[in-house]
DNA sequence: ATCCTCCCCTAC
DNA sequence: TAAGGTAGGGGAGGAT
């Protein structure tokens, strides 16, 4: 429960999932290996780590046997063989591989579990691998008692050595749990471990809830807490899931040749049906999602009611006296909070019942007026026949893939909403084919029907709202196309609560107007919509119960924000506790950051406090009760690319804040402004590795000079007469102590074909070592500029005359020379030795009034923006063998994100660094000068939005 | 006016 | 027992 801090406004924690529900998956520790032969998905999976893509993998494993059929196994920690290869051994051998234990895993597979892990793995025996290995060996499933890696029993009790049960290993051998417990004769340690009915009819099966004492129930206090938890939660898995989903569709998008293999094999039956111009969208969403998946293994209880549960019973056993008055405290103060006129979760259960959530509930359980997201206890009460069922995560994902799959075999004009539902524009399928929607639905749904062996129902429309309430007509296992001209009379009767946007508050605000559908909303006032819903989602409203949507399908999605949060099971006693969950939470949410290859600029903490008349015991086990919520984020602009920063910044706002630890019942971490990461080239790091004294936060000051004094280059003789600037150079403390670059020797450069961009980078690092200074006179001094022909003609040819006027160059053409063993230009290679003209600066610069940046002179690539200047850049590093293999966006990119951080320190190192590539870029420092100014101001005005700030900010940086 | 922060609401 | 996450749209009200 939350309640806005300022208005006290009550509000309650309802989360009411419709029907897909499944558990982040944890990160595998094993990698699966390539692309398993799906050419059209191949290339993703690199991208995914091999998320997604293991059920299909799965599924071109070629199974040799029924070996452990019925046997599911989870493999905790590292194992030998290694869990993808056992994984491999199930899946040849009729077994199941379960990524998370889930309630239907029948074995944990370990080769050691430190004791932590040990207290936590609940009723499933623990086995060692070679249980597995030795089955298979003897072509025998043999008893997993023998191979059991401890016992699960107290220490004090003996463990009892059990002779080996062989079965033969016919196809047909089931080690149900059931039948395996009845070997055993008499009560034994195993017994409780492996009774545990699957099926609950629940208001009758009592089950004592088993809680071993020396291992004391798992809170957030714990440090694998919240992997356990993830391994569990629905609402978890249903937004991993989602956002995995939307990603792969934008990834296959970006792979996709064209292709439709599904597509294709729609037959062109002679266009006998409409030939569709219009837009159509189609919206599939598969019928209660979780329930259909779990009859896929309970065919009898299909046709009854049932719900995906974790509970296995809707009563409590064991109520204090205490606990039934808390929760009546709790209840009641649920009430009070809960908005005018909203429905309460909690009104028809008592002190016994039964809190665990129901993820997902059939069709028969709905007519006793069972829904999704509501308690166990209650719709117990509603329908004491109801059936439970186990959450199955993995076989959720696997026929979330299978439908992805299915689809996309037809077309890619794909917007995913979640694991279960899509929206999908059809019109070219239909144009192509020649079916008629109708004809198509049928297509689609026996052939997703067929594949996952689940229900689902599609709605069409001319846009993605008409499709989507055509889908609750079509539910379930059904389909309907809402025709344009029927969307005005349909609407009508069409019931607010199913506009998408419309929940329990909104609902209760009009159902307080007397509005209750769209015919009422039509016929409202729009000022009176507004003034109770707010400007925009009344105006939407009002659009919507017309059947109007103007929103495009969204094939690509950007992620804006990346968080973590856990509101269950969080108990501290001490605030070392609070700080390590912190940091685990830090752990979680930049592993979700660097997964999307990217950075974040702000972050917000997001907290539940226990409500000050709140019971300390919540009603619902270890959940976060009626609390208030609080947030606060960071004000600066740092750049937050790792846990660390995420633990300090996090601890900070949670120490401004300030709650009583004992009083949390929820933390949450999001990241905000996110910017992708700049991409990492290999050359560039490496070179950075092998020049460490040059890495940017060791680079110098920028070059200065006393006195415009030239003399020639003395490091190469033959380059010497090229330059033009015969003065007496001084030398610097800042270039003799410079390391020397790899390739180069006593600073002279070799030129080398076909050498690896390393090479070339640190070649043309080494050239820059020609920027000279003296540090007498504060001036800046372009020692090295010589601009070539080939540069000047990249150029507009206004702009080339700007930069000769406004530098006041005196451009020179000097007779080309053969120059292979010089440093000079890059792009003589491309350029024929008779053609090449090197002009020279005769006029340097005047000098430069101070240190700092001068924020009034215009760079000679002002004129251009950052955009028309790249190809150009681009063109050089791309078509000369030098430096090939740069990749001027990184470059650009990086700086960007330097030049926008607040420390000085940074900005400098920055601007050092990028002035060095752009100087070997252009060959030209003065304009690499400018242009690096420019392109860290837009970066600090794009930042921070233009303000005079900026302008201080900069100018204040010394450079 | 416009932006930013701290919420609320919704969907799955 | 129970696993009440996560991302995005948007608004109120203060800061600039």
């Amino acid at each position: 429960m939350q309640t806005n801090k300022n208005d006290k406004k009550p509000t309650e924690m309802v989360k009411s999932g419709e029907g897909m529900k499944i558990g982040r998956k944890r990160k595998d520790k094993t990698t699966e290996d390539e692309d398993m032969g799906f050419g059209h998905w191949g290339g993703y999976m690199e991208a995914k780590k091999a998320k997604l893509l293991d059920q299909f993998h799965d599924s071109e494993i070629k199974k040799v046997s029924s070996l452990f059929e019925g046997i599911a196994i989870h493999v905790n920690g590292l194992t030998k063989p290694p869990l993808h290869e056992l994984k491999n051994l199930m899946a040849a051998h009729g077994g199941i591989f379960h990524a998370y234990q889930v309630s239907s895993t029948t074995h944990i597979i370990a080769s050691n579990l430190p004791n932590v892990k040990i207290k936590h793995l609940g009723s499933v025996p623990v086995v060692k691998p070679s249980w597995i290995t030795d089955s298979i060996d003897l072509k025998k499933l043999l008893d997993y008692r023998r191979y059991l890696l401890y016992s699960n029993q107290s220490k004090s009790q003996p463990r009892i050595d059990f002779p080996a049960v062989e079965k033969p290993s016919t196809s047909g051998f089931s080690v149900d749990e059931k039948s395996s417990t009845s070997v055993e004769s008499g009560p034994n340690i195993f017994e409780k471990a492996e009774v545990k009915p699957e099926v609950n009819s629940v208001g009758t099966t009592k089950v004592v809830a088993q809680q071993n004492p020396k291992f004391p129930t798992k809170t957030a206090s714990d440090p694998s807490f919240l992997e356990e938890f993830y391994n569990n939660s629905r609402l978890h898995l249903i937004s991993t899931l989602g956002a995995e989903f939307k990603q792969l569709v934008g990834e296959m998008r970006d792979r996709s040749d064209g292709k439709f293999p599904g597509r294709e094999r729609l037959t062109h039956k002679d266009h006998q049906g409409t030939v569709y111009i219009h837009t159509v969208i189609m919206h599939i969403d598969m019928d209660c999602f979780f329930v259909s998946v779990g009859l896929k293994n309970h065919p009898d209880l299909r046709g009854k009611p049932v719900a995906i549960t974790h509970a296995r019973n809707g009563q409590l056993a064991n109520v204090s006296s205490d606990q039934k008055a808390d929760r009546e405290r709790e209840f009641a103060l649920y009430g009070e909070r809960l908005p005018a006129g909203a429905m309460s979760r909690v009104d028809k259960i008592d002190a016994q019942s039964s809190m665990s959530e129901i993820a997902s509930c059939s069709y028969e359980a709905r007519k006793f007026g069972i829904k999704n997201g509501m308690f166990l206890g209650q719709a117990v009460k509603l329908c004491p026949e109801l059936k439970t069922l186990p959450y199955d995560f993995e076989g959720y994902k696997e026929v979330s893939n299978m439908l992805y799959k299915t689809i996309a075999s037809y077309t890619l004009d794909i917007e995913a909403v979640s694991c279960d539902e899509m929206y999908v524009d059809i019109t070219k399928i239909l144009k192509e084919s020649g079916y008629t929607v109708e004809q198509w639905a049928n297509h689609i749904r026996n052939e997703i029907s067929k594949v996952t062996g689940c229900p689902c129902s599609t709605g069409f429309g001319a846009n993605r709202l008409q499709a989507r309430l055509a889908t609750r007509k079509a539910k379930p296992a059904g389909q309907y196309y809402l025709q344009a001209d029927d969307v005005e009379a349909y609407m009508a009767d069409i019931p607010l609560s199913d506009l998408p946007g419309v929940g329990r508050a909104t609902l209760a605000k009009l159902k307080n107007l007397g509005l209750n559908t769209c015919g009422d909303v039509q016929v409202a006032s729009l000022k009176v919509l507004q003034s109770e819903l707010g400007q925009k989602a009344g105006e939407t409203l009002k659009e919507q119960s017309n059947g109007i949507d103007n929103r495009p399908l969204n094939f690509h999605h950007e992620r804006k924000s990346v968080s973590a949060e856990v509101n269950y099971g969080i108990r501290f006693q001490t605030i070392e506790e609070c700080y390590n969950f912190l940091q685990s939470l830090s752990n979680e949410v930049y592993n979700r950051l660097s997964d999307i290859n990217m950075r974040a600029r702000c972050l917000t903490l997001k907290l539940l406090v226990r409500a000050a008349d709140a019971p300390v015991e919540t009603a619902k086990f270890l959940g976060h009760g009626v609390c208030d919520s609080l947030s606060k984020s960071t004000k600066t602009n740092l750049v937050i690319n790792s846990s660390q920063i995420i633990f300090k910044e996090a601890k900070s706002l949670y120490e401004k804040l300030n709650p009583p630890f004992a009083d949390l019942r929820g933390v949450g971490i999001q990241l905000s402004k996110l910017e992708k990461n700049a991409p990492t080239n290999t050359a560039l790091s490496n070179f950075l590795k092998q020049a460490p004294e040059r890495s940017v936060e060791n680079t110098e000051k920028p070059v200065m000079i006393e006195k415009v004094d030239f003399k020639e280059k003395t490091d190469d003789k033959s380059s010497e007469k090229k330059i033009s600037l015969n003065k007496k150079v001084v030398q610097t403390k800042q270039s003799s102590k410079r390391g020397r670059p790899k390739g180069s020797k006593n600073g002279t450069i070799k030129t080398t074909k076909n050498s690896t961009p390393t090479a070339s980078l640190n070649r043309y690092f080494a050239k820059s070592k020609n920027i000279e200074v003296n540090q007498k006179s504060q001036q800046y001094i372009p020692v090295n500029s010589q601009i070539d022909m080939d540069v000047l003609k990249e150029l507009p040819e206004e702009l080339r005359e700007e930069i000769i006027k406004e530098y006041q160059l005196n451009v020179k053409k000097v007779e080309a020379q053969d120059t292979t063993s010089k440093p000079a230009s890059r792009i003589e290679n491309k350029v024929s030795q008779s053609e090449k003209q090197v002009y020279q600066v005769e006029k340097i610069l005047p000098p430069k009034p101070t240190n700092t940046v001068p924020m009034s002179r215009k760079s000679p690539f002002a004129n251009l923006t950052w955009e028309q200047v790249k190809p150009i850049i681009k063109k050089w590093t791309q078509s000369g063998d030098e430096p090939s293999n740069i990749d001027i966006e990184m470059i650009a990119d990086h700086f960007k994100h330097l030049a926008i951080d607040r420390k000085i320190e940074i900005l400098q190192s920055a601007f050092n660094f990028l002035h060095r590539i752009f100087s070997v870029l252009t060959c030209n420092w003065h304009a690499a000068y400018f242009k690096i100014v420019d392109i860290m101001q837009q970066g600090m005005v794009a930042r921070y939005g233009g303000t005079l700030a900026v302008k201080r900010k900069f100018e204040c940086c010394e450079m």
